[in-house]
DNA sequence: TCGTAATCGAGACGGTACGTCGTGTCTTTCT
DNA sequence: AGAAAGACACGACGTACCGTCTCGATTACGA
């Protein structure tokens, strides 16, 4: 895990070495998937030792999450989600940008090896939630309280269930590969969601 | 897959084999997870043969399927959901039974097992859509339907959707670990949710 | 080990797998002595699995020990030393025979590497006296025997420190790569060894 | 090997470090053996840094002869072998000492670590000759050389002949555990050599 | 009394091999 | 023909060491 802080001595851990084992996960799990994904093989193309990477991750999963999350987050801070006074609007924009990202073959796939390995690791899961889906979502509470500020939303509606009840219907659709993913599919799951959570006004 | 119809000649299949394999497959998922189980080791304990395994099933993951499949099933014919007359009551019913249901170690660590081989296969997904999923959604849609028929739910909204707003917070939050599984939490999702989803009389 | 039994069913051991074992590893010994003897190098090169190694033989030792005895011995049943009645000149010959051997790199270097094993692995050493030098030693003792019975040997001298005497210094020159080993050389030492040996007649 | 001549500037080699690398490499044999001694063990039991080790020593085996030769020869000079008149019985009590000392379990493995390295290592044997064996061999050629001056041994017989002929049974003994190396047996095996070398008065 | 040069502990690194486990196939024998 | 037993080629596991390579700290000498 990267916060792990230096001795006072010895030879340095190289940041290319790192960059170069992440890069490569990404490309093997979305080329072969998780389930295929093999210790060996990222470090044969990283031209790597093994211990290399078990030095450093202890297991699959945990290196499949940093390289998602070196790859989506990247050097940048994060952004905010759109906000321009019509919420079902910037909902819906956020979430086809989404289905558009799950629509490269690379990224769904690698997406779909880290959400399986996340199922069945409790550890990696809480790992995902405090460093990939915890940032994302405090965005998406932040774009509901102005909507709450400005009477679009119902005032008295927790946060955090207004977001799995917009967002969710699409993770599923996704995961399941089932349902209706187009545009107008989402907007009609935003347009639905919102209706059961409106600001009485 | 089990559907291969007999050859006129020699020995059958055995159903009792049959039995004890997918019941220890559903054992050793539910010990060990997906990742762990091991054909070797579902046959070693099984008292069989691997080859009698490969022979009827083609990947781990059919086998699981086959196995949750044979659990969740069991002999009887699937009933339908509860309809007293409260929509919001019914379903939060429904859904506190499914969340009961995860509490338990070995159906929530078969379910887990089940999901993440989904997720990374899509015919499997479409075996376990065709076989797990739309007969549970059929029951649903039909509730849902009674609700429309009486005015509780607009006449003019996707049975589908609506399945999707209702059930899927609840799954997301299953499978993330995150949320508020609770009786009150599912009950909250399931007012918002059927508030986007009301008749307008 | 080849002695063991086979079960009464499931398949059987291949031998021409054993045999293909056997030679490689005899190769590579030959080609790079123990010590850079590798497991994984036999399997590649005999084209089989590693664990098939594993399955049939315990140590590298055990392996080695294996190969030079299926090349020394080979198919057909040790003949007897040579009994021209003249015992310096038939012990001599036999001798410039052995150091003939040790001449060719292949077999110095399979023989210096399961001499290597043996003295490190007690448990090798006692299979390697049972299987190889055991009957070595005696065809050595049965030519001395004859010798004692014609009044060439005192025949209170004990046999194994008889061939001990004639047989340990061109061993000892060979493994310390010092000291004489020409025709010449080995003939001194035998000579000088029987002049401690003779019969009293 | 530590007769790199000292440059004319920069820290010099701490002898303590030196002696503390040599005692470990020895407990590390004497315990493990030479297939199991390793470099890293032998760095980390030393409290040293790997690269102190590879610095000075080219291999495995070189750092196991200096073990045993610092061990072996100590600080004092090699005296001389025993000379009460009586030949067989001076030989019989060196060689029973040495017999002794394969008695103990730490030199003994010492010593077959030492002697499987230099069995398939060549410029080893060398330095092993010429550092440990010749010093000894010089000792004992010295008491051999005395007894042909009484008339005790043939004059006109080759000393290093007479050498193997004496001590190498023993060694053999040992080497391939078999064979007797009670006090009885070593005086047998020196007795008759002897006889085989002896003067003609 | 400084700077230069080597030693030394520590430990990262690219590799090779270990010995084990599992895969999916094949062979043998029994039912 | 179905099934248990188990050999087999193969690929990956996670670990141990190899020998090399920084690092930073520590001596020692010579200018």
């Amino acid at each position: 895990m990267p916060t792990a802080q230096q001795a006072s001595t010895g030879r340095r851990r190289n940041p290319a070495t790192r960059a170069a084992i992440l890069a490569t996960t990404f490309d093997v799990v979305a080329e072969l998937g998780y389930a295929r994904l093999t210790i060996e093989k990222v470090a044969a193309r990283a031209g790597v030792g093994k211990q290399t990477i078990y030095r450093w991750w202890p297991t699959k999963g945990a290196l499949v999450l940093d390289a998602v999350l070196e790859r989506s987050l990247g050097p940048g801070e994060p952004v905010d989600l759109p906000d321009t006074g019509d919420l079902e609007e910037d909902l819906t924009a956020v979430l086809v940008a989404t289905v558009e990202e799950f629509a490269d073959p690379a990224f769904d796939r690698a997406l779909r090896g880290l959400t399986a390995a996340i199922i069945e690791d409790p550890e990696l899961g809480q790992a995902y939630r405090e460093r990939l889906d915890e940032p994302m979502r405090e965005l998406k509470r932040r774009r509901l309280r102005r909507a709450q500020e400005v009477g679009q939303l119902d005032v008295d509606v927790d946060l955090d269930l207004a977001v799995d009840l917009i967002f969710a219907p699409v993770t599923r659709r996704w995961t399941e590969r089932s349902g209706d993913l187009t545009p107008e599919g989402v907007r009609a799951i935003v347009r639905h969601a919102l209706r059961g959570l409106a600001g009485s006004a």
